[in-house]
RNA sequence: GCCCAGAUAGCUCAGUCGGUAGAGCAGAGGACUGAAAAUCCUCGUGUCCUUGGUUCGAUUCCGAGUCUGGGCA
């Protein structure tokens, strides 16, 4: 019989870490986060993390979990997550995966396939689209696996590259691995949430959450990783409310307008998500427009027992 | 009060040598299977300020008005 698992996702600012706390005490759950900025120590403020005095005793799993110049991906997501599932199994309790990282979560929830490769060839690739143009590397896919060539835009840079390195090194098709990887089943009996709520309303709590962040003081934040050394550079550090700031910091901007512009790509982050959970994952929508963190929670709970993912009596 | 310059898509503006118009941004939609808060793709009809005139035809030319900048008193 296939293992409970209970995901709550939904667009950054949707309201998933308070009602999923409360989730979490009514069902013996302990939480995985789902968030690939999360997973960084020392970014607290621009992640909109969630700090220990919210917790609420609730463990939290694949937060501050790696420095801020570590290596990370889908796959180590994947492997590590894996490990607290089971841990949290062998107490009898129910993993929550809540976060906004479709891509991971969806890695995760489908136990997707991941081949073994490094990233060794990446830098000849990228070298060779700079010094010859996106066109020559993307014929260079054509010919070793024009299906996916056919799937992508040869301006698709990252994907490009990606494809052509799987190839590489594995000798396979990544347009064949990714179908096989598809067929497989999901391992878990998952009750897949998406919280969302009106668009204008999400949008202006984008705003009022950045608002927030500076008056919490995400510019210290950001000077002291500059101070430790972490530069642009790094994936971490090209999270949206930080590499905003960089032109700031070189003086190529007033503050006002690198906030406007955390604004803005947060908006359009958003957005983003929404269209990865539409269309790629089979998920119970819950509005959760003028609702509480309770009410979320409370819905979320009736439907789990419904589902019989969650025995009634459990509380 | 006078003079000058504007008034065109939600915003900033381009343009039509007179045949009802187009960029950037915003916004919307989409893709994604080891970078994913990354990366990439698609989508532009609006009383061209109002009103007279010239004209087959005016957003475009001319006159008047209104508003907004700037200058002079």
């Amino acid at each position: 019989m296939k293992k409970p698992l209970v995901v709550i996702a939904g667009p950054t600012a949707c309201g998933k870490t308070a009602s999923s706390i409360i989730l979490a005490k009514m069902i013996n759950g302990e939480i995985i986060s789902g968030d690939s900025m999360q997973v960084y120590k020392y970014m607290d403020i621009g992640t909109a993390k969630v700090m220990p005095d919210e917790m609420d005793n609730i463990p939290h799993y694949m937060i501050d979990e790696i420095k801020p110049d570590e290596e990370f991906n889908a796959m180590i997501f994947q492997k590590t997550a894996k490990k607290y599932i089971s841990d949290i199994y062998s107490r009898n309790h129910i993993p929550i995966l809540v976060g906004g990282t479709g891509f991971y979560i969806n890695a995760l929830v489908y136990d997707n396939n991941f081949m073994e490769t490094d990233s060794s060839i990446r830098k000849q690739l990228e070298f060779e689209a700079k010094e010859f143009g996106n066109i020559y590397i993307f014929e260079k896919l054509k010919e070793c696996d024009p299906e996916y060539a056919a799937s992508i835009h040869p301006n698709n840079l990252k994907r490009v590259i990606r494809a052509l390195e799987f190839f590489m090194q594995t000798g396979q098709k990544l347009s064949f691995a990714n179908n096989e990887a598809h067929k497989k089943e999901s391992p878990y009996n998952t009750a897949f949430f998406v919280l969302n709520m009106d668009r204008k309303k999400l949008y202006e709590r984008i705003d009022l959450r950045v608002n927030l962040m500076f008056e919490a003081g995400l510019l210290d934040e950001f000077k002291k990783l500059v101070d430790m050394g972490y530069g642009e550079n790094l994936v971490s550090m090209q999270g949206i409310g930080y590499k905003e700031l960089f032109p700031y910091l070189k003086g190529e901007c007033s503050l006002e307008e690198a906030e406007e512009k955390i604004k803005l790509n947060t908006r359009h982050f958003a957005k983003r998500q929404l269209t990865w959970f539409k269309n790629k994952c089979d998920g119970i929508w819950i509005d959760v427009d003028e609702e509480s963190a309770e009410n979320t929670a409370e819905k979320m709970f009736k439907i789990l027992i419904e589902k019989q993912i969650v025995l009634g009596d459990i509380q």
